[in-house]
DNA sequence: CTGAAAGCGCTTACAG
DNA sequence: CTGAAAGCGCTTACAG
């Protein structure tokens, strides 16, 4: 009595009459559980195996011998068995969950980056959890909580920049984050992107050898790479000897009307202006439109450049001058170094430079 | 030693000295998993009552005596203890995750829904897998399979309209479904949105009221939505003794570039055309694009409508006449639908109207 | 109001 | 190449 095995101790299972063991002769119906799902358990019934027998045949099928493999694959499809995650979770302790987290997703630029993680983490067997903090690094702190407790087998993640206080809850749960977007300084830390410094400063001087006189760094947002574009504004300006003071910054959430209105700021604040920088595509359309709307001449008068090249800028009257940048690529290449160290094969450089491209066309 | 409990069984344990019961006392350190996370387990020791009260303080308080109460909740505080997700799902076959399904993110129509789907399902403890169709079948019925693997408590989806092979897999594993966006004629099938046919006879009718003789209808894509919204647009025209044939279809994808294309194809194939129906409002931006490359007025020589009120479309000049979809509600309210249903309490009507409106702007 | 036992469905060493 | 046992961390009846 005390060596009968817990599995049957703990419910009784109807088994296919030890009889028929070719998979051929129909069997009585298999038990099923509440979740009216096929267990592994039934499979391992129906094969004549054991449970582990199935847990191997699942993950390295080469283990098992022909027939005993040939079996089980046919008791899988007889009963449509697909695997439990949450069991296969607790078991193992990894969720094969990660937890991504973007500042927004009311434009294209993070969309593009998590068909990227989508990419590279699905055929993986992952599942991502997609948390969008709204710039607001109250709904960052909780959003890391939530997802804490789902325990992810990592984090990918833009904007966690602010808080000390996230990256430490981050740090104790011993779970690995990558960076995504911006080159990050601190070392140890992996991040994935191109330097949002220089990606301004590049812009910038194009339009000083375009040969603008005066041109305006306009903002919204105010997150950290819109801050380090600026800063590569403010440093081509000071190269240039000229003023580098010449902005509007907001922190209101960036859109295209806010860009018009950004725009007629810009000209009664600073009527010397002969050229915009916008640190977003969305905003420079916005300014484009109300450049229409009162008539003024686009780049004549003024000339407006946006930055990430979205779909829609290519087709504007005039086509926006941006600065195309990698968003698939860095969701794809993050996805990817997270899975590295995962796996445990960490590459030697933590920091990974996707770069970026001036795209001049007829705004500026 | 046959009465020794299966838990000491399985694993020693520390248990903070019996002497200090008070929590103010300082006590070892207690015994963490691999994992690095506090159990209920190590919840139970150092308040000193078994898990099952652990476990009845976080879900029911008021069941527990106050004493009791108060050292649970110190010692999930001293703990930072945070509930296993994967041995909820496992121990409840609830797994408090609903998986949605939409054909795409590329624009904000379905962002603004997911929106909707978080703000509703967040709060209540449910965590969302997004799955993004494509507006593919075949990517459809891939993405229903890897979800059901992790026995989703729910599906809300957009578009599996198409094939009756996913909505008998979806149907054979009992999981609810809430279809969003078009109102649903099959009886039993809950649904959330509007009718699309009548908001496509609602525009059309405006535009002959407004006096253009010869509306053109532009659609890409082609879901069903799409053709809904093209039938409300052939009926007006029938209904107005017109020709409904004025039309370019096409299944690319949509975007403000094939916008400029189509509009291009009107005019050479239909140049009587006088107004155009955009089926969306990045084809419609694009159409306007294309017409202000040409110096074609609108609406002067040409009219054009969108659809769907997308943010850009208020302020391009002219602003785009447009139909104002409820897409976060669409969302918020297919989720509480959701909701309702899996807490049994379903409500009568299985179809919601949620209605549009139309928005009559400059370019129309 | 509180607890002991068994179970959810899988996997990990450990044997053979 | 294959299996018995124990465990992952929680909850659900069932008692008292």
């Amino acid at each position: 009595m005390k060596d009968k095995p817990t599995r049957a101790a703990r419910q009784p299972r109807t088994h296919p009459s030890p009889g028929n063991a070719t998979t051929a002769t129909p069997h009585e119906p298999t038990r099923r559980r509440l979740s009216g799902r096929a267990t592994i358990a039934d499979v391992a019934d129906l094969a004549q195996v054991s449970t582990m027998t199935v847990s191997r045949a699942l993950k390295d099928p080469a283990q098992l011998s022909p027939e005993a493999r040939a079996r089980v694959e046919a008791a899988v499809t007889e009963l449509g068995y697909v695997p439990n995650h949450a069991a296969r979770t607790l078991a193992t302790s990894r969720s094969h969950v990660v937890a991504v987290l973007v500042p927004s997703l009311s434009n294209t630029v993070f969309v593009d980056t998590l068909a990227g993680i989508q990419d590279c983490l699905g055929p993986a067997g992952y599942q991502i959890l997609i948390g969008n903090t709204g710039y607001s690094s109250g709904k960052q702190a909780e959003l890391v909580s939530t997802y804490l407790s789902h325990a992810p087998d990592g984090f990918l993640v833009t904007g966690i920049d602010g808080s000390e206080a996230i990256r430490q809850r981050l740090a104790a749960a011993r779970v690995p984050v990558v960076h995504m977007y911006d080159l990050s300084r601190t070392p140890g830390e992996w991040s994935v992107g191109f330097s949002q410094q220089r990606a301004g400063f590049t812009l910038t001087k194009y339009l000083l050898e375009r040969g603008y006189q005066c041109p305006g760094f306009v903002a919204a947002q105010l997150d950290p790479r819109t801050m380090q574009r600026r800063a590569g504004f403010r440093r081509a300006l000071r190269e240039a000897g000229l003023d580098p003071d010449v902005e509007i910054l907001t922190d209101e959430p960036s859109s295209v009307g806010l860009g018009s209105k950004l725009l007629a700021q810009m000209l009664s604040h600073a009527p010397a202006c002969d050229a915009i920088f916008c640190c977003n595509d969305d905003l420079a359309l916005g300014a484009l439109f109300e450049c229409q709307r009162r008539g003024i001449s686009v780049p004549g008068r003024i000339a407006i450049a946006g930055f990430n090249d979205l779909p829609p800028s290519a087709w504007s009257t005039p086509s926006l001058t941006t600065v195309t940048t990698p968003r698939y690529q860095i969701g794809f290449e993050a996805a990817r170094l997270l899975l590295q160290i995962l796996d445990g094969h960490p590459p030697e450089r933590s920091c990974i430079d996707l770069r970026f491209t001036l795209t001049p066309r007829e705004s500026a």
